[in-house]
RNA sequence: GCGCCCGUAGCUCAGUUGGAUAGAGCGCCAGGUUGCGGACCUGGAGGUCGCACGUUCGAGUCGUGCCGGGCGCGCCA
């Protein structure tokens, strides 16, 4: 419809141009905009193409406005009204029917109503996550989890072919003190070594002791601290007894370690609703020669150079502030040489786009790879970040006290359990939570608002009961023995006050938001959308005195019926983009 | 010190490739209404869009410089 009103716009101005002596054809086109205007006093849609030509015609651009509302007329039916406002925007006003036609294609098209073939089914790549198996997810990941999960949602909807991908990097230390931490408490717990004291644990200048009453402390430095180490031991310790006390920590208790872990990370991410495609790893980039290849292909193309016994990027040659070490003196890989190795991989795959999803930490490392994956003589275009900033958590607007120090963190797992005097977080809030903000910026969860039950509270719940309700009056309908209106038979004719013509305005909008939310990688524009569709739709329902659905006249009843219906749609599809149930009853 | 991000109502935040009188939720004030499904409806107060210059017919949006906050600036992981 509004393709339709742009295509006619295009050819007024074409015929104004023409008439003003201006360039004819497209090339004389400008850049104009039609958009619905904030103000429902503007009109259903807002063009100012007079005033970007007023300039280069050098008229007055309501005189060019005026001029381009005569050519268009009524634009075949479509335009009802049109007015010149302001300094020089035309207003339009369209005919009812185009609204009422409007209604009849939400209906029809159903589920696929607000998605496209923008994407022409090309391959888009999304990695998210990808945090290293060496504790549970915290609440910052999950905010990652839910962004990645919905743009790739947003992806599929605009016809790309989407997949989602969890990279992690099992080749460097970590994952050995790892190993060497559960190691540490397997021999505390057989009494053959003794616990780090607590202090020196959360004081890094403290001493650290070799042996403590007599036994040795084999607790790294650097290990982690988190109960689930000692229950990964304690399970190792049911299933082999004290057989394992001569194996290296590198061995069966990080192979243990990783793979509980990374369970119990799938497990997390199940409850959420995301689900990934595929896992992939540093250690298989190492196996299959594809971290030497690149190494060798950067040093065939001039972008490295050795010092101090390291190999180093030449990235300042690339125009960033310094060079980085790609291998370390020692002879072991920084991280920074499997990415681009990685990405090169992705791109190998044939993906046209690549998105990755990252913590604010990681804002200085794209650009390297980045730099990197040029040098290769590849597309560096192709790679995308996303980076999000962190997530604080409050309640009735104070902080609560999340330590990023050792293991102290608030995990996924624990917001959606609760606590014996806190209920859980339901994943679906958890959801719409996270989306809520653009990437950019800082996400305050609020502990309280999110378990909040209450659905005129809650945000979340909110959109979920104005989905439900659709059903309710569905429910009532039938047990009266009225029949929900096919879209062929829908009579919108009979929808005529103004909150309906607003509800019906706004339900038409919900492709392009589904469209800028995608270029924008930006999902929380869906959330914002629905936010306004429901806070549209449950007030009109709640005010039945004005507006009984279910009325006596029969046409008027179908006609709004259809209106619940058109609703309905919306808002289970928006749903469906931020990966959130639509129930039928709440 | 350098790089990236953020600064919008009391709070948490939206604001479409630069558009008209800057919006939403929560909170606050006044009045009305009472449940097709569970407190909703109407109105109101509340803003130098961090500050200052600049570009433009037009700037919350673009540019430059300051101020304030976050993250990052290792042969770490």
């Amino acid at each position: 419809m509004r393709e339709q009103l742009i295509r006619a716009i295009e050819a007024a101005l074409a015929r104004l141009l023409a008439e003003s002596g201006g360039q004819p054809g497209a090339a004389g086109l400008p850049d104009f905009a039609v958009e619905a205007p904030r103000q429902a006093a503007h009109g259903d849609f807002a063009c100012n193409a007079a005033l970007l030509l007023a300039k280069r015609l050098g008229r007055p651009p309501r005189e060019l406005a005026a001029g381009l509302i005569e050519h268009l007329g009524d634009a075949g039916g479509l335009v009802a009204r049109a007015e010149v406002a302001g300094p020089g925007f035309v207003n339009l006003w369209l005919a009812g029917r185009n609204w009422h036609g409007l209604l009849q294609r939400i209906l029809s098209e159903g589920p696929s109503y607000g998605r496209s073939q923008a994407g022409g089914g090309r391959p888009v790549q999304v990695e998210f996550v990808s945090a290293n198996p060496t504790g549970p997810l915290s609440v910052g990941h999950g905010r990652q989890a839910i962004l990645g999960d919905c743009l790739a949602r947003l992806f599929e909807a605009t016809g790309w072919k989407v997949q989602r991908e969890y990279y992690f990097n099992d080749a460097g230390r970590q994952m050995r003190v790892l190993g060497e931490s559960v190691r540490a408490r397997y021999l505390e717990q057989l009494g053959r070594a003794a616990p780090p004291p607590q202090q020196a644990l959360d004081n890094d200048s403290l001493p650290w002791p070799e042996t403590l009453d007599g036994l040795p402390v084999h607790f790294p430095r650097d290990g982690y601290q988190g109960d689930y180490i000692g229950e990964i031991a304690a399970e190792l310790r049911a299933q082999h007894g004290g057989a394992l006390t001569a194996e290296p920590g590198d061995g069966i208790f990080r192979r243990e370690a990783q793979a509980r872990i990374f369970g119990e990370i799938r497990a997390t991410l199940e409850r959420l609703g995301v689900h990934f495609d595929r896992f992939s790893n540093e250690q298989a980039l190492y196996a299959e020669g594809c971290v030497e290849a690149v190494l060798d292909d950067l040093r065939a193309a001039g972008r490295v150079r050795q010092e101090d016994g390291a190999t180093w990027l030449c990235s300042t040659a690339l125009g960033l502030p310094r060079d980085r070490v790609l291998v370390k003196s020692g002879g072991e890989s920084t991280y920074l040489l499997p990415d681009i190795a990685y990405h090169r991989e992705k791109l190998r795959r044939g993906f046209e786009l690549v998105v990755d999803v990252q913590g604010a930490d990681h804002k200085d490392q794209g650009p390297y790879v980045k730099a990197g994956i040029a040098a290769l003589g590849l597309d560096a275009a192709r790679i995308e970040f996303l980076f999000h900033e962190f997530v604080t958590l409050s309640t009735g607007g104070k902080a609560v006290k999340q330590s990023t120090r050792r293991a102290s963190f608030v995990t996924i797992d624990e917001l959606l359990e609760g606590g014996p005097d806190s209920p859980g977080v339901s994943p679906d809030a958890f959801r719409f939570f996270m989306v809520q903000r653009r990437a950019g910026s800082h996400l305050d969860f609020d502990l309280g608002l999110a378990r909040e039950t209450d659905w005129t509270r809650n945000p979340a719940f909110y959109l979920q009961y104005a989905h439900a309700r659709t059903h309710g009056i569905e429910r009532q309908a039938r047990e009266r023995g009225i029949a929900m209106p096919a879209a062929d038979e829908l009579q919108a004719g009979h929808l005529s006050l103004p909150e309906e013509l607003e509800l019906i305005r706004k339900l038409g909008e919900f492709p392009e938001v589904v469209e800028r939310a995608a270029a924008a990688r930006a999902p929380h524009h869906v959330a914002y959308y629905l936010r306004e569709v429901a806070g549209l739709w449950n007030p009109y329902v709640q005010d039945a005195a004005r507006h009984r659905v279910l009325g006596d006249d029969a046409a008027q009843r179908s006609a709004r019926l259809g209106l619940t219906l058109a609703v309905r749609t919306v808002l289970a599809n928006g749903l469906g983009l931020l990966g959130m149930g639509a129930p039928e009853r709440m």
